[in-house]
DNA sequence: GTGGATCTTGACAACGTTGTCAACCCCGCG
DNA sequence: CGCGGGGTTGACAACGTTGTCAAGATCCAC
């Protein structure tokens, strides 16, 4: 059953077998016409038989021919928002009859200056990239060499890109609006080190929705850091734990949210405090009550990028491009829960709004 | 910024730059060492300048060289199931220098021949396959020939070959003698249609550990079939919401264990009725009860394929493995509830002991 | 000084394909 | 009957690399 690999026949061994030069095998696999019906039919039956294959390699291997592959450098496949990328990219690929090479990071720069070495010198037709870190290392030669590199999610510092990323100040302004539409004011912020890009822009997204309805937000409502889950668990359940409160979170990213629910549901708050999380969660409809989002589109996001990398392969010179995809917000419960009616619409427990803060001070 | 595509360098180019033959630079490249110091230098210069990196298509080119490149086939990226077999797959393809090619088939066969013919084209050293539908097609002349090639959840029919899959029968036997012991008698199956290898596998299972408990299972507590997570939300809120419901269900999958939950939660039963899942379910821990499941452990399944395939690949000819892939009980809660007192341990609703029926025969 | 061994270097043929061009065949027309 | 033209076919050179082998250069020993 387990055969011991034989050489694999070539246009030369289809050519002897249906006595015709190597040039006719070639002409027939691509359809070239002016070969005559016999010989096609010979060399067809010659193919079938030794089971021909043509090498992709060798077809390519002339300058400027395409590989028809391209490569995706992002974080981490077995992340549910990366292999969601990764389909959307797929499926635009397949209408360009071009397979895609993937690798994980884990958000390490060496790794991705190796793995852009790999697709180079397997010399794919393009790249997308989700940069680990700011650093663009191996990335900048090749940009510099004119291989078209879309970025996805974050771009490099210093260099005019083709890029495609979610809203985040967008989003996050909308959920918090969200939170305030529904009557909140004292919102505290949860959110990933703000020195990542998309952690900086939600957390300004969501001071600039509080500062339009005129509210100050005290330091203390601002809670950052790289941390896991459980450990955002802890936190959050400190926070919340401690006198007066907030009476809406947003939590601005899916591990922080996943962390944030735990410490709800630990304090039996989920009814009580409002929430509303950026990045979709599988099963947040499952929860009581079920976690109201914005959620990110990565198929989409996947999508677009490719778009844009094979205009790019197409020959497209325009000028960069940043592509800023937005989302609706998902409405599930947990963002509609109001404020004890108490403290509705007031300041009551730390924040001030800044007609407050301008009468004191007058 | 955005530069056109210039021509790349190639050896003959480095050598030209730095003055030697091109067979040279070669040497310099693959640092076979018979070069002088300062050649190897002037070419390392010339390298550089140029950014000059080494063309893998033609390297390979030579009948049976290793491309470094393997192929994955299955049938959703977006699914985390399937993305994190492609997580394991990397890191052990990762050890080897190895890139991965990965594509969807969505479950359609011809699109899995289309993808067999593109990566067999591109000459991968190995495929890994899970194989959509029973067909092998394609497949079926690349094994005659002798690729390597390793089978992972399911198996081609009439083939013997490398297959790596979790062990279905032995963990949903465990997830039954799970609710078993936790004194449930009258106990439903709501599983996929039963055709699916994987799926008949666990509701033989099921059958068997009822069997070794001495339990007749009554047809209609055996629920099957294709479905989307919102339908078996339905169909198991109807069966549930009957008169004399089970006492505990097993889902015997993710999808279906996600629309069982949904529906315990809208019948108010969630508390009630125990439930035990095949497949872990993200955020299985968030609602309450937490879901008590049997994992299938997809990186360790993709960790394995690719361990064998590369077995495979350097040569090993022994006859073809069955890797069957064990997973422990997660016990969260919702496993763990009992049945009403009354109830506990007798088969009062519908299910009957063998014992007893044996007596009420004689 | 000469012979041989060793080390360095380059010329050239693969590898499997496509592009270019020339040769050939057959036909019709002058 | 000869000539031109279209349609087939094949020889050969790329493509960018590595493997093979031979040509020089260098060095040591006799």
């Amino acid at each position: 059953m387990r055969n011991t690999p034989t050489r694999r026949p070539t246009m030369r061994d289809v050519a002897d077998r249906a006595g015709v030069s190597f040039k006719t095998v070639s002409r027939v696999v691509n359809e070239e016409g002016s070969v005559s019906p016999d010989l096609v039919e010979r060399v067809g039956a010659a193919i079938r038989d030794l089971g021909y294959r043509p090498d992709g390699r060798a077809r390519h291997l002339r300058q400027g021919a395409s590989t028809g592959a391209i490569g995706f450098i992002l974080v981490d496949v077995a992340n549910p928002f990366f292999s969601s990328i990764l389909r959307g990219i797929e499926e635009v690929a397949r209408g360009h009859d071009t397979l895609v090479l993937a690798g994980s990071t884990d958000g390490l720069t060496d790794r991705q200056d190796q793995l852009v070495d790999a697709f180079v010198s397997r010399r794919v037709d393009g790249l997308i990239v989700v940069p680990s870190g700011s650093s663009v290392g191996a990335l900048k030669t090749e940009l510099e060499r004119g291989t078209p590199i879309v970025f996805l999610d974050l771009e490099p510092e210093e260099l005019v890109v083709d890029l495609v990323r979610s809203d985040h100040l967008g989003g996050a302004r909308m959920a918090t609006q969200h939170l305030l539409d529904h009557g909140h004011s004292d919102i505290a912020f949860i959110g990933d080190d703000p020195t990542i890009f998309s952690a900086g822009c939600r957390l300004d997204g969501f001071l600039a929705a509080m500062d339009a309805a005129g509210i100050d937000v005290p330091p203390h409502r601002i809670i950052t850091g790289r941390h896991s889950s459980d450990t955002w668990r802890t936190i959050v359940a400190d926070h919340l734990g401690a006198p007066n409160p907030p009476t809406a979170i947003f939590t601005a990213q899916n591990f922080i949210t996943v962390g944030a629910t735990h410490a709800l549901h630990d304090l039996g708050l989920h009814q009580r405090i409002a929430q509303v999380g950026f990045d979709d969660i599988e099963l947040a409809d499952i929860v009581e009550p079920a976690i109201t989002v914005v959620p990110q589109q990565p198929r989409e996001l996947g999508r677009r990028a490719a778009e844009q990398l094979f205009r790019r392969i197409g020959g497209e010179r325009d000028e960069p491009i940043r592509d800023i995809v937005e989302s609706p917000i998902i409405v599930r419960g947990s963002g509609e829960i109001r404020p004890p009616s108490g403290r509705s619409g007031s300041n009551a427990a730390t924040g001030r709004t800044r007609a407050a803060r301008a009468r004191s001070r007058g």
